[in-house]
DNA sequence: ATATTTGCAAATTATTTGCATAATT
DNA sequence: AATTATGCAAATAATTTGCAAATAT
């Protein structure tokens, strides 16, 4: 389980591993999509953690490299686990009822390759997004 | 000259073309690359278009498919042209220096193929984004 | 002349911050 | 006991909306 890895991360660094913390990161683990602070909210039992401590814990993941930033057009900005914790993926967004879906499938290696030969930028991580129409709405 | 066709199309369509929006249309055809409503509004002269009004026609335009909302994790919700008023192009976004630079080679192609094979999934619109270091910065 | 768009102010919504209290080490 | 994290309320930032006045057709 790699949420024993992010506690004791965080400890060695200084942090403390609370209840809300090991909370916010469950529902990441569990739920995995794209989510926003509010999303996150509403899946904790209440009473849990309030708004400002989920902006505050999503903030030091993303510092820890355990959470990414991610887009989403629809509902303001979105985290999800780095690839660090999960494995690598792209997300296939659905025009017609919102759905997203993941595909790990990836090739962009050579593609990398291409770009740091031709313009000199070394990537690091990617992040791919896919828009049309699922299976089910096709 | 492609704000021409816009301004076209919005006239059919019953809407009209006003300085304001030619102006904004304007920023974002000149200064090429993902903009917030902030930032729009900073590149026109004052005057010519209340913040308010920056927001409603940035609508308009993504309602319309000439602009697509972009993501850029530092500074909120930022805009650029679609691909039908520019060259498809990729970010290529330097952690250091945050500066974005466009990336034209683009061989998504073969992999929608592969992903409406494996997943049923149809791609019309694809928008990738790549993290790293830029030469300058290397 | 009519319908649409704008500016301005006010309303929402999203996000951040200060500080006293609570929890973790 | 010392330090870090939390809740709550208040501050700030981002975005949307109503409506009268202005502008485009």
């Amino acid at each position: 389980m790699s949420i024993e890895k992010i506690r004791e991360k965080i400890l060695e660094e200084g942090g403390r591993w609370t209840s809300a913390r090991q909370a916010i990161l469950t529902v990441f683990f569990s739920d995995r999509k794209p989510l926003s602070p509010a999303e996150v909210r509403k899946r904790l039992a209440k009473g849990t953690a309030d708004l400002a401590s989920v902006y505050r814990t999503i903030r030091l993941f993303v510092e820890k490299g355990v959470l990414v930033p991610m887009v989403q057009t629809t509902e303001g900005q979105c985290y999800e686990l780095s690839d660090d914790y999960r494995e690598h993926h792209h997300h296939l967004l659905c025009g017609k009822c919102g759905q997203i879906q993941d595909y790990e499938d990836c090739q962009a290696g050579d593609v990398e390759k291409l770009i740091f030969k031709r313009m000199g930028f070394r990537v690091t991580r990617h992040d791919f997004q896919f828009y049309g129409l699922c299976a089910d709405c096709l």
